[in-house]
DNA sequence: TTGATATTGAGAATCAATCGCAGATGAGAT
DNA sequence: ATCTCATCTGCGATTGATTCTCAATATCAA
């Protein structure tokens, strides 16, 4: 499998832009590790580290890294846009608690195949989906009782 | 069935808050059409109605209608929020085209099943769900080629 | 009617995200 | 190596949705 890096690469040389350095240490640190993150928690990560990138720049590499296909936007309920990546990684859902917010990864075939199945239904060409499955997790139902 | 005003009514009593006029109004519009819609859209078909109801209420009355599970939340690409009524309607998922942005509501007994099956695997006590395809809708797909 | 409490409206404040622009940088041509 | 020119970056200002503050108002219970 081609790395991220080639992949974004490619992306960018067909758009005709650059990969520049701020670029690429932006794309090492989405790929650093596998959490879901915000802009600040970029941000500063990147800071920890050295680089010392606009917030603008961070802005407009996110937006990249989604249109590539390589980063996901992820909906949170607390106002602003958390990101994770996705390339290398099976299509996945999230189970979320109420309670404590946690977010739990899960993967289902069954789902995978709704998601063919309605689209053919309703003439769709499907591209993906997401699914965020609400609930309380073991801890908070035992906190609750 | 309890009509969404005795519900929201009951909501309200629980929480020891009054159903006034404004709440009252906000309520009877949000249920006046089946359609997802902003927080603009609803102070503006306010407004054609005579009703002058500042925004910050309307933003207040939302979240109540949205806690009280009345209104729910729809997640747009476009900077702010949507909402849809929900009471009274089965739960249904989004399909929504990438081409024209058209949404189509759809239901599916498989994917209810799915988020029982997978909140037991995962010792999640699951509240709902929430499902968005995405895709390209017939028009679209033909536009394109 | 009175007092206690909840609610509203207006505008200010907040905060994520975007924009505009001047200067910096990079890739290819010479 | 230098020139050229389009692309990029960083800064700071701006936008725009949403929330907050608080004084004035409305409601409920006694």
């Amino acid at each position: 499998m081609r790395s991220e890096v080639d992949v974004f690469r490619e992306f960018l040389a067909h758009k005709e832009m650059r990969f520049t350095p701020e670029r690429e240490a932006i794309l090492a640190e989405v790929f650093a590790e596998h959490d879901h993150f915000d802009v600040e928690e970029l941000i500063m990560r990147l800071r920890q580290k050295g680089q010392r990138i606009s917030r603008a720049s961070v802005y407009r590499t996110l937006a990249l890294l989604v249109a590539s296909g390589l980063v996901q936007e992820v909906f949170y309920e607390d106002g602003h846009m958390h990101y994770e990546h996705i390339y290398g990684h099976d299509h996945h859902c999230h189970l979320r608690c109420l309670g404590c917010r946690s977010i739990v990864e899960f993967r289902d075939p069954a789902v995978e195949e709704a998601e063919k199945r309605i689209g053919r239904g309703h003439d769709f060409a499907t591209t993906g989906h997401r699914l965020d499955i609400y609930g309380y997790c073991r801890q908070c139902r035992e906190k609750k009782e």
